[in-house]
RNA sequence: GGCGCUAUCGUCUAGGGGUUAGGACGUGAGAUUCUCAAUCUUAAAACACGGGUUCGAUUCCCGUUAGCGCUACCA
């Protein structure tokens, strides 16, 4: 905790940009904000930076509020909740961007600069091809301030620098400690372009300033920024905020995490049947352990309590997905099952095993299909290919799959295929699992194969596949499903056994 | 190119001037099960390299290397 900050008065904020999905990186960076602010009874605020236009979409901006609600992380003050420092959109706040600037250029801390853009980028690539560092000349340094605001006025656009002072600038950072950067590396920058836009590096000082911002959480690749947005603190005489930059999250090639690395927005995650709290939980481990760095499960409750800025790691983390299954099964296993039964419904009626709005009876099925399956996938998405056999059942492919080769030309197959499907014709009615039992056990004194050359050619009848769920269990869901109005009708024990004896040649 | 950040098992990390360098995921083995998965038990697995400082360095300092970031009238 920091000691010049009480908590009451701590306030954080993430600030995304509405031009893509909310992926891992971010709502990390949205996770730790939200921590610190629970932790230390502050205010946590959602700001919109829309400032680059031509990417900025409103859907994104939906999309985003979406994933963070479903995450969890609600805020306190926001473009949807109002608050008493808003509006928290950048692109209402113009205005005020507009006049700090020009009380910038009457004090004499920024300057209009004239340069063209075709000028400026050209000066950069004949700096970049003679290894010198791409910085701005300063020429527009030099012209008197009065001049240039004349010939603004006479419609010359240009665009406003900050005046860097000559000395290095330096800062505190929570998780990197003193960092200091040269003034030369800085260069005056552009602070409002010459369309009147303001640039990034600048609304975001503004914007945390008059929001009154204590603590500025967010990715380590804003560090590199850090510079120029202190020297604008100071050019405002503003107090210059406690700063923690977030080490990156990479992908396994050790490379930045992109699309191509797999899932990597929330919706994603959302999609393929991971639980929120699996996911906060797995996103507070990447960057952050609690002391002693033994415990690995927290819930969010446990996390506030745990957390600290101080313990987060400098170094840039990989992504591992197995590591967030792992926790995922956990959680699963921790949910009530009626949660887990309503979040799987949809994969199976998009499997069209199930139509929507189950009736009761169908209901109570598919919550002990779904008892049986769940605590044993990594992900929601899992389950209705691991219910499949239940659903659909194709003697004829079951026979071609090159997996069940070994087990069907087994020397004791044919015998135990037979024996078995002899017995189940013989059955009247619904095959209860202790009849199923007994038929085993006939076959298996028949035959005298016992073991895997036993169970793997009648599961193989069965199910299509020689590994699969308890038989015990599977049995009784497989004849009572047969008897529910379903998109396609289950097939009963006898059918598959007949379907199968008719397909099979050994 | 310049500047910055980073460096403990394959991965996430704990630790810290003297430790059997701890935990977790994953992997191997065993148990359980007809089988697969899950589960339980168990094993293997790390201080990037080179110089200092020190009685002693993985830990502190400096370099090297590597990775990443910034270097825009992007955010």
């Amino acid at each position: 905790m920091s000691p010049d900050f009480p908590a009451s008065t701590v306030r954080v904020r993430f600030a995304p940009s509405p031009t893509g999905h909310l992926h891992v990186g971010n709502a990390r960076t949205a996770l730790f904000n939200w921590l610190f602010a629970r932790k230390h009874g502050g205010t946590y605020i959602l700001r919109i930076e829309d400032t680059d236009v031509e990417r900025s979409e409103a859907r994104y901006e939906d999309q985003l509020i979406a994933d963070l609600k479903w995450l969890g992380l609600e805020w306190d003050e926001g473009p949807d909740k109002g608050g008493p420092l808003g509006p928290y959109r950048q692109s209402d706040r113009m205005q005020l961007y507009h006049d700090y600037a020009e009380r910038l250029l009457i004090e004499g801390k920024a300057y209009l600069c004239f340069c063209k853009a075709e000028d400026l980028e050209e000066e950069r690539k004949r700096a970049l091809a003679e290894h010198r560092s791409p910085l701005y000349s300063g020429k527009c340094r030099a012209l008197d301030p009065a001049e240039s605001l004349k010939r603004r006025a006479h419609g010359e656009a240009g665009a406003i620098r900050l005046l860097i002072p000559e000395r290095p600038i330096r800062f505190h950072d929570i998780v990197h400690g003193d960092v200091e950067f040269s003034n030369e590396v800085v260069s005056d920058p552009i602070i409002v372009r010459s369309s009147g836009m303001p640039v990034y590096n600048y609304v975001v000082v503004i914007d945390d300033a008059e929001m009154k911002i204590t603590h500025v959480i967010r990715g380590d690749d804003h560090l590199s920024n850090t510079p120029k947005q202190v020297a604008l603190y100071e050019a405002l005489g503003w107090k210059v905020p406690e700063f923690a930059h977030l080490s990156t999250i990479l992908g396994g090639d050790r490379e930045r995490l992109s699309k191509r690395h797999g899932a990597t927005s929330i919706a994603n995650f959302r999609e393929m049947g991971i639980l929120p709290e699996a996911l906060i939980n797995y996103l507070a481990l990447l960057g952050w352990a609690p002391t002693g760095g033994t415990r690995e499960t927290f819930t969010p409750e446990e996390l506030t309590k745990e957390f600290s800025l101080e313990r987060v790691t400098p170094s840039p983390a990989v992504f591992d997905m197995q590591k967030l299954y792992w926790l995922n099964r956990h959680y699963i296993a921790q949910s009530t099952p009626e949660r887990i039964v309503g979040l799987a419904l949809p994969y199976f009626e998009a499997a069209r095993f199930i139509a929507p709005r189950l009736d009761a009876a169908s209901l109570n099925w598919f919550a002990r299909i779904i008892a049986l399956l769940a605590p044993s996938v990594d992900n929601l998405e899992e389950l209705p290919a691991r219910a499949a056999m239940i659903f659909r059942y194709d003697a004829k492919a079951a026979i071609a799959a090159p997996e069940n080769t070994e087990v069907l030309k087994s020397e004791k197959a044919p015998t135990v295929i037979g024996a078995f499907a002899r017995r189940v014709n013989a059955e009247n009615g619904a095959l209860s699992s202790d009849r199923f039992k007994a038929i085993v056990n006939e076959v298996k004194t028949e035959t005298g194969a016992k073991g895997k050359e036993l169970f793997h050619p009648i599961r193989t009848v069965i199910t299509g596949a020689h590994s699969g769920p308890e038989f015990d269990k599977l049995i009784p869901i497989i004849e009572e499903g047969s008897h529910l109005q379903l998109p396609a009708r289950v097939l009963n024990v006898r059918e598959r056994v007949g379907q199968f004896a008719a397909a099979f040649t050994p």
